[in-house]
DNA sequence: AGTACTAACTTTGAAATTCAAAGTACTTTT
DNA sequence: AAAAGTACTTTGAATTTCAAAGTTAGTACT
């Protein structure tokens, strides 16, 4: 149980950002506009989450145009996807006794 | 997606709070002090999330002297049960796309 | 040309959360 | 009498989180 507690991952405990890495484990591009209408958030809300998995490293960014509209999609990196992974690999772990 | 996010219980974001329930729903009485050294925690800071859930209503205590010393022990109440439970249930539909 | 709009942020400031460390009260052991 | 155990409470500081407002840059209408 002690191990267990410890491994799991302090970028992915607040629930806005569980649900970003959640969107790109199922998804490989998911962009700026579909992320906040799926997650129901304000901008600089969702913004500031990105950011911080953006300087963990755990996903990465595109920008492009598509027509004359900017588009800004997300992914997560494989160093992101392993920590994310581990992190709920932890959170089974803890509840695997549920039943 | 929406819905599933906001299903997420902000009392179990903590991963402290999250291992104290996670024993309570296995062990029907946790004193404080196993729950200390299974979580690796110092006293206050178990004593303070223990107390955050003691006041919503998902732990409740009892006290009593084994031999001659005292003993705090845990419960998790029937609202604390559905409210972690839901909170799982949350938590496995937003990761049940996983594999 | 001017206004409004969209997309994707950044900044600001305040509130809430979290934590370590120290202190407390009472009891037991040495 | 001193040290240690049990279960806290208090304090204060650091960190996190958030809403709201402001920004940048290009697009579309009028």
């Amino acid at each position: 149980m002690k191990k267990i507690i410890n491994k799991l991952n302090k970028a992915f405990d607040n629930k806005v950002r569980l649900g970003i890495m959640s969107m790109l484990m199922v998804n490989e591009w998911v962009d700026f506009k579909t992320l906040k209408e799926m997650l129901d958030l304000t901008d600089g809300r969702l913004a500031s989450h990105i950011k911080s998995l953006e300087e963990n490293e755990f996903i990465e960014v595109r920008k492009e145009f598509v027509g004359r509209k900017p588009l800004t999609s997300y992914s997560a990196t494989k160093t992101g996807r392993k920590a994310f992974s581990d992190h709920l690999d932890a959170l089974e772990e803890l509840l695997k006794n549920r039943y």
